[in-house]
DNA sequence: CAAATTATGGGTAACGTTACCCATCACCTG
DNA sequence: CAGGTGATGGGTAACGTTACCCATAATTTG
């Protein structure tokens, strides 16, 4: 190996010998450990300062903590993450805690991956974000590691979970298309390659919810789904697809902004506009979707307080709680330009279909 | 502590009983290390894989390589940073390192205190991205650990840097928006609280090479900047200010797409229309800068190159290499709707064209 | 005032892995 | 065929920290 390290790294003994105690009570100090006098707290701060001595995590994973938490997340581009991870931080920033990200990407291998790594550094905590692991696998990291699984609904004893309530928020879009007049109503879920409980999920969630709100308002023969991703060209992709039916479609309720964004863009590309002749809604209410040439409806959770109560609930775990705690977040309708009444029934559309052009890269 | 923890992690011991081999060769066959016969290899490989080991990234860190690499991002927000990620985890698939990410934030502070737990939990290689500290902290930090610098320019012996070439990047910003008959030209730049000398930090570099340009063009009068975040809010509020002088700036050149964004906003609340009346350019380009609605004129810079050569020079300073890399990618001007001739005093050529950028009404 | 209790500090053995070195053994040389 | 040379496998001591336990001093109790 070539690294050229540098002068050796202080270390607790560094520290021991210059404040003239013992390694032990070193740790205990920096531990705030039980059986220290204030005098000996004093000397030792003072020596740890004076030397610049930083506890060294990994020597610490061997023993103790390592007053790390690791948060997965699916892919960093999508921007509602932003806002989960700034929760979470905000709710560890006053504590010893540092929080550490992974990308779990798009398959459960690549998962699996990315969440054994986060277990074999021996963080103190794991936050998953929306996993495609099987429950039984949730379970047994659980059973290694405190857990919150964030974005799944199922009910488990061991790890805690934090969720949005999916099931009002992709009613409240569906309702929202159908108060304005909308019949023709198509939607864009997540393909994964996840052996869960389809219920868990929470882009099944939204999109049997879409077909639930469709039927209950006698839709069911208007119920469209195109199965792409959760992604901009996942987007473009499935509002393409559907927007090649006839008669085409006047709403689009996509599971997820990033999926809106593609959905406009392909709106667009189609000679059609938005909210003149399709109506375009999201899902996470993204900063992004309030820009003034976006504009788009979108259902709104509220990320950062999820971030947040994830990192608590991670923190009450490792001092000790046991039992389970389930915490969810209501979501909310936001109005923006994207929606609008369907086009009267005697329209003439720009031919459609025609300039199949570049996706947007 | 509470960790229930399940049943104990198979260990190389374990591994080294099962094949009743001696630990040492078990490592040596997981390290790939010399003096292994393949027959050895083979039975310790079954062994692994009969008992699902793992190796315990923690206690390498005591001894050797932990097979991670460290990416420091000042925010996760920016979509442009992704880019960067998934190249250096496409260059890190096929070995064995693993990528973890972790948040710098705006400060110095923060960021110091992101970098020293990526140093505390031993990883193998750091990049950092658009680091705010000071040439002697980075090198300090590059002393101890391989590590990338990517954004910034200065010169080291002992860190490798990628870059985009800003100065070309900005002068075709702002060559574009002269061309196109603009002399109202104003510029959003990023505050930081660095320390490092002005000439190495990305964004002084791109607000200097737009001052020099207009200077060129006998525009010295009408330089104008607004020094807040390369963040929607950040262009944001630089855009208003702006859009308050006399006469109103005919042309944003906004330092990044995120800031453009935000610019964009701003410029539309304020009843004007882009490209009619204000033309807007950004830097990163951004997906989301080639969504039809928005459809921004950007510098392009190749994110997913840089973070592939990141993770290549990374490996090789890793494997031994010690003399100094400079990597730096060339900028493009990709040309969208949101840049245009200025309005003429008077004249009738009516918002001509492209009225794309109306915002869906 | 002796005995019991509490408060405080330290010694030591791990934790799981690897670097370094040594012991063997088979195979070449000349 | 003695001595040398690789090739292969294993023993052992760290790495920096903390949990556990014990020793001592200080205080309280009966």
């Amino acid at each position: 190996m070539a690294t050229g390290d540098g002068p050796r790294r202080v270390t607790i003994a560094d520290v021991a010998s210059h404040a003239k105690v013992s390694t032990t009570a070193v740790s205990k100090v920096i531990r705030n450990a039980y059986g220290v006098s204030p005098a000996m707290r004093e000397r030792v701060s003072a020596a740890i300062a004076e030397l610049g001595y930083r506890p060294h995590a990994a020597a610490r994973a061997m023993r103790g903590r390592t007053y790390t938490i690791g948060l997965m997340l699916p892919h960093i581009r999508n921007p509602f993450f932003a806002d989960i991870l700034d929760g979470l931080m905000e709710q560890l920033a006053d504590t010893d805690y540092q929080a550490i990200l992974i990308q779990g990407g798009a398959t459960r291998t690549t998962e699996r991956r990315a969440v054994d790594a986060l277990i074999d550094r021996q963080v103190d905590g794991i936050v998953m974000v929306g996993p495609l692991a099987p429950k039984t696998r949730l379970e047994e990291v659980a059973r290694q590691t405190p857990t919150v699984v964030l974005g799944r609904h199922e009910r488990s004893t061991v790890y805690d979970a934090v969720f949005d309530d999916d099931e009002t928020g992709a009613e409240l879009a569906v309702r929202h298309l159908i108060d304005l007049g909308h019949r023709h109503i198509v939607h864009i879920t997540h393909q994964d390659d996840s052996v869960a409980r389809p219920a868990d999920l929470l882009h099944k969630i939204r999109s049997e919810a879409y077909e639930r709100v469709m039927r209950e308002h006698g839709l069911a023969d208007e119920i469209a789904v195109a199965t792409t991703y959760y992604t901009e060209e996942g987007g473009y992709q499935g509002a393409l697809e559907l927007l090649e039916r006839s008669p085409c479609p006047t709403a689009i309720f996509a599971g997820a902004d990033q999926a809106a964004f593609g959905a406009l863009a392909a709106v667009h590309e189609s000679g059609l506009s938005v909210p003149g002749d399709v109506s375009v809604v999201g899902y996470d209410n993204t900063r992004l979707a309030a820009l003034p040439n976006i504009s788009l409806t979108s259902i709104d959770q509220d990320g950062a307080l999820m971030g947040r109560t994830s990192g608590r609930l991670l923190l009450e775990r490792i001092e000790g709680r046991t039992s389970a705690v389930r915490f969810s977040v209501t979501p909310g309708l936001v109005q923006r330009r994207s929606t609008a009444p369907p086009p009267h029934s005697a329209r003439a559309h720009a031919s459609s279909g025609m300039d199949t052009a570049n996706p947007p890269h």
